[in-house]
RNA sequence: GGGGUGGUAGUUAAGUCGGUUAUAACGCCGGCCUGUCACGCCGGAGGCCGCGGGUUCGAGUCCCGUCCACCCCGCCA
């Protein structure tokens, strides 16, 4: 039996430690953080999972009272032996860092000179009389500290040493408690934890599928689940009434730092319910969320216990898209109707637009090109280098053409701008009212297709906010603006001229919009609804349709006939006829909610092993390529060419 | 698929107009040290300058290609 573990067992954490353990013998295992050399004394610097202790190897030490381990006094065991401690300073001598090892020692204070305030232990430190090596590691390759400037790719390749660092540590397990809120509140909502299946079917439509060939089914393939939509919906069929999960999603698409191919949801889904109570269940687990986890005092921030609701409309009116960061006012501004009433004011690009809706080419309620504005500020102070350089920052949307600038004089004129000589008056002069702009702000402008020019001025917005310091490079900033994003258009123009449903085919259209279906499908809205915070969607939902007429009139819009429902949600459409409750979810993304709640700058941050832009694991470097035996296995072939 | 930034010692970085043996800090190794806690002092080792090609008398530096990482667009209902 090994001295150590066996019968030497761990009596405490490190970081546990305090001044009332003094006198007490204790057994400490844990890494080696420092050692500091001393000679005749060493001091190591002991880290587990709750800390750090000082423990000092001391040859001329001699203990006084100690109260012993039970078991050490019951065997009379004396606390030192002088060949022993003798052993543990060899030891000391030798250890380097990050290597594992345990101590026997006594606790005692340091001494009111020695005492350092920035250990929690800092009063006490632990006078060894026996020593153990369990490990001897190798030097790691960066610090295990918390603050590290080491390249990220070095960290992940070493990941397990880089989660040993306290600031992983304490990430991961904000996450444990996220996790344990989250069950403990929709257990008490009344919600039941279900599972859903990972290999599913593959569905056409949305994220792309990973697939999973079937060896038992040679040539067909799983798909693993993008979310568990379908299933939640038959839980609710089935009349479990209130579903929960939280639940691995993966995506086959192209990654981004609050994107991974395998994420994690909180998933719930609830029967003969309204937008509204799912809006007051998802507020209340905000609330407990933060409130566990210590990170904001939400009912301070949002009194009534409500979060606001914007219009997906107003939105992407005042911000161009449909996730604002409310953190900051500058907001865009619209300019179309100006436009027209001024026949262009003397811009060719706005003139372009105005007669296209003179000629009836472009409806004004759903307009297809718009001119719209942005003002940064005089207070900005930015200088012309810095103003091309937003203008450059642009050049990486696709279809956007660049930004046309003014800067505002004293007498409301435009200077340094290729639009001053062309523009009207009467049109400069609405434009600066309807912006607000005064002497030295700068207006931006963006002509033509709605997405190109919300696209630029959202991002034109956050930029110049970061710029100006309104908002932290990344992190919250102490700010916790959260908002729900509603009642959104049901359906999308595809290029062809037909219709495709913005967001799946299952969203109830809004009461009001159903005599819309046949005859103005652009103007139909439905329940649909976002939960945004700082700028970041963080989950969304819908009510789904239940009721099977209005499904077939959805579905005669999209153009999807009665062959071709039944081929691609055959199971789904005969469960919504065998009992369907009115029903609906949401689903909020755990990894984007732990990043936003941390602070963390990525999503790769409060994932214990996350994958790299390219989808690689740095650490086991999947995906790889297999032997050939396994694809013939599988019956598939692969058309990329084998090396060698 | 497209645009941008970066890659030099274990780590983080410097490296001028193309020119001698590629620097520094931290880390690492050896030695000394009984009150340190970013210990200190003395000494030392450590390089495929991402990779491949080209220009040149000569390339870390210039050119072409390529790989990897990151940020963004498309994509992600």
């Amino acid at each position: 039996m090994a001295r150590f573990i066996d019968d030497l067992r761990r009596t405490h954490y490190c970081g546990q430690l305090r001044a009332t353990d003094i006198g007490r013998e204790v057994v400490l295992f844990g890494w080696v953080a420092h050692r500091r050399d001393f000679g005749g004394c060493v001091f190591i610097d002991l880290r587990d999972r709750e800390g750090i202790a000082q423990v000092v190897f001391d040859t001329d030490y001699v203990a006084g009272e100690v109260e012993r381990i039970p078991a050490l006094l019951l065997r009379g065991e004396a606390f030192q032996e002088e060949a022993v401690v003798a052993g543990a300073h060899a030891l000391a001598e030798e250890v380097r860092r990050e290597w594992v090892i345990g101590v026997r020692g006594v606790v005692v204070h340091r001494g009111e000179k020695n005492k350092n305030p920035k250990l929690a232990t800092g009063e006490i430190e632990v006078r060894v009389a026996e020593a153990v090596v369990f490990n001897r590691a190798e030097t790691p390759p960066f610090a295990i500290e918390d603050d590290i400037a080491t390249d990220e790719e070095v960290r992940l390749r070493h990941r397990y040493v880089d989660l040993r660092r306290g600031s992983m540590q304490r990430t991961l397990r904000l996450r444990h408690r996220l996790n344990q809120a989250t069950r403990s509140f929709l257990s008490e909502a009344g919600a039941i934890e279900l599972e859903t299946p990972i290999l599913c079917k593959y569905t056409p439509g949305g994220a792309r599928n990973f697939l999973v060939p079937s060896r038992l089914s040679p040539g067909k393939f799983y798909a693993l689940a993008e979310s568990p939509q379908l299933f939640k919906q038959l839980f609710m069929v089935a009349g479990f009434d209130k579903y929960f999960q939280i639940v691995k999603c993966f995506r086959d698409e192209d990654l981004r730092l609050d994107r991974q191919p395998e994420f994690t949801q909180i998933d719930i889904e609830m029967s003969f319910i309204a937008q509204d109570d799912i809006f007051r269940l998802l507020e209340s687990l905000m609330f407990r969320l933060f409130q566990e986890t210590g990170i904001a005092d939400l009912p301070a921030l949002f009194p009534s216990g409500r979060f606001p609701q914007l219009e997906f409309a107003e939105s992407m009116r005042r911000f161009g898209n449909d996730k604002p960061d409310l953190r900051f006012g500058l907001e865009l501004v619209e300019l179309t109707e100006l436009a027209i009433l001024h026949e262009g004011g003397g811009l060719p690009l706005a003139q372009e637009i105005v007669a296209k809706f003179a000629n009836g080419t472009y409806r004004r309620d759903v307009p297809a090109e718009i001119v719209k504005a942005f003002v940064i500020p005089a207070s900005a102070g930015f200088a012309r280098p810095q103003l091309e350089a937003f203008e450059q920052g642009l050049r990486e949307i696709k279809g956007c053409k660049g930004l046309a600038r003014a800067k505002v004089a004293a007498d409301g004129s435009w200077t340094q701008s290729p639009l001053s000589k062309h523009v009207s008056d009467a049109f400069r002069l609405a434009i600066n009212e309807a912006t607000g702009a005064k002497e030295n702000d700068v207006i931006c402008f963006q002509f033509g297709d709605p997405d190109v020019v919300n696209a630029a001025l959202s991002k034109l917005r956050l930029d110049v906010a970061k710029k100006m310091g309104l908002i932290p490079q990344s992190g919250h900033g102490g700010e916790w603006r959260f908002l729900w994003v509603v009642n959104p258009p049901m359906f999308e123009r595809t290029d062809e001229g037909g219709w495709v449903a913005a967001h799946h085919a299952f969203t109830r259209p809004a009461d009001e919009c159903v005599p819309l279906l046949e005859t103005d499908p652009a103007r139909v809205n439905c329940y649909r609804y976002d939960l945004v915070l700082n700028g970041f969607e963080i989950g969304g939902g819908s009510i789904r349709l239940h009721d099977p007429e209005v499904q077939e009139r959805v579905f005669r819009v999209l153009g999807i006939g009665a062959v071709e429902a039944r081929e691609k949600f055959g199971f789904l459409l005969d469960a919504l006829r065998s009992g369907a409750p009115p029903h609906g979810g949401i689903a909020i993304g755990m990894d984007r909610l732990a990043m936003l709640a941390t602070g963390a700058p990525t999503l790769r941050e409060v994932i214990p092993f996350p994958k790299t832009n390219q989808g690689v694991d740095l650490m086991s470097q999947a995906p790889v390529i297999v032997d050939r035996a396994q694809l013939d296995e599988l019956k598939v072939a692969s058309t990329v060419p084998r090396e060698g």
